[in-house]
DNA sequence: ACCTGAACACCGTTCAAGT
DNA sequence: ACCTGAACACCGTTCAAGT
């Protein structure tokens, strides 16, 4: 176990830091460059080492290229960050659709935190697309759908959509870190870590932490159902 | 105006970055550093030029002391920007309370999320301290107490508590990018651009898009209705 | 005890030069 | 047209040395 600090990107830093290059012989030829390669590639390396372990200079080491050479293709880091973000949001095989709008936009929500589980050092850069931008679209205009039909004004779709949004990407945030420390510690699958406040001071807080980290699935749905009211 | 991705810490960066050092040129005395010195000029820091203004050199640079100085305090940076975070989740001048719980509990979010507009840039630290961290005890036993006596068990209040925390800082972390491009662009105070999806394949979304970006004081607490059932 | 200064191993990005 | 390589202006952090 170490004793450094994680960053919200659940990476390690400093010292012991994690390193992704892989094929550092083989040159790429010529003309292979592109968006999609790299793309492919900076996702690996988010996959393996988080999101800090993705450097201009580790993704041209990847691919035996020139890290210069990336901006031919994203104007810079951001941009790149940008375009990792928008397949996380876009997610990959389509919304789900079986009728029931709810139903669907409660999956698609599911869907989207399983997104945020697999790549969750990606969440800070997911969470900067606003609400209103393209990526969102599909996704956005399937739970403005649900919530209409369910009844509520445009107004109060809207607003219940951002909840639920920063709700999940929240949720997953948490959900992260907990799986970091149990990996980092051997204790994967173990209970969270209980909250432990004086109970002199803090009577309310102790009586409830032992459900703070109550089973975090159980956790999610109860939020979603907090939220859309059907609880 | 610029044509620069801000990040999701809203800091100019690449060559226009901000830089901020200010009294490079007066010496601080031996044995006048400590954490409280230190901790004060860094927010100043983070205060002009977000929170990637903030290094270790910067901070040494600002106080006329040697950047490898600062670590006789803090461990690393990251301590250091878990404390400025302990700052914000703490607040200051205390805790609202009139007796009444909710109305208590609301209010003290409101303020919550005045902290977060004000440095905006230090949200995602602040959002990296687990719910079940120290620093939010005290804000916590309030929600929890208020909670309960609202008529919830211990396990609903508990998830009701994750879901209005990470809502407020989701929405403030929107609102401060809103604010901060209208400073960019001199539209202070102007109304939120519009999402304008094509009404043809979004017509759900292009229907609710006006109400998407409405006043955002009001949208807080439309939130904060919808997530606590007073709707 | 507390601070300095050089050093190490990194960054993102620009720009002239090569093929 | 596309990629390279040197260069610039930065990082966080360590460690031996100074006061």
């Amino acid at each position: 176990m170490s004793d450094e600090q994680d960053g919200l990107d659940l990476d390690e830093s400093g010292p012991g830091r994690v390193t992704v290059s892989a094929a550092a012989g083989r040159r790429t030829p010529r003309g292979t460059l592109s968006r999609q390669v790299l793309l492919d590639s900076a996702r690996e390396i988010v996959d393996i080492g988080g999101v800090t372990a993705l450097s201009m200079r580790a993704l041209g080491a990847r691919l035996g290229v020139d890290p210069t050479a990336i901006y031919r293709h994203f104007q810079n880091k951001n941009e790149l960050l940008d375009a990792l973000a928008d397949l996380m949001i876009r997610g990959e095989g389509g919304l789900p659709a079986t009728g029931d709008p709810v139903a669907d936009l409660r999956e698609s929500l599911r869907q989207l935190r399983r997104q945020l589980l697999r790549y969750p050092t990606l969440a800070p850069s997911v969470l900067r697309q606003p609400p209103g931008t393209g990526s969102w679209w599909d996704r956005m205009e399937q739970a403005v759908g649900a919530l209409r039909a369910g009844g509520r004004s445009e107004a109060e779709a809207a607003a219940v959509w951002q909840t639920l949004l920063f709700f999940v990407v929240g949720h997953a945030l948490v959900e992260a870190r907990h799986l970091a420390e149990n990996l980092a510690t051997d204790r994967v699958g173990a209970p969270m870590p209980t909250v432990n406040p004086p109970r002199s001071r803090y009577p309310e807080l102790a009586a409830a932490a032992p459900f703070l980290h109550a089973d975090l699935d159980d956790q999610f749905e109860t939020g979603l159902d907090s939220i859309l009211g059907s609880r």
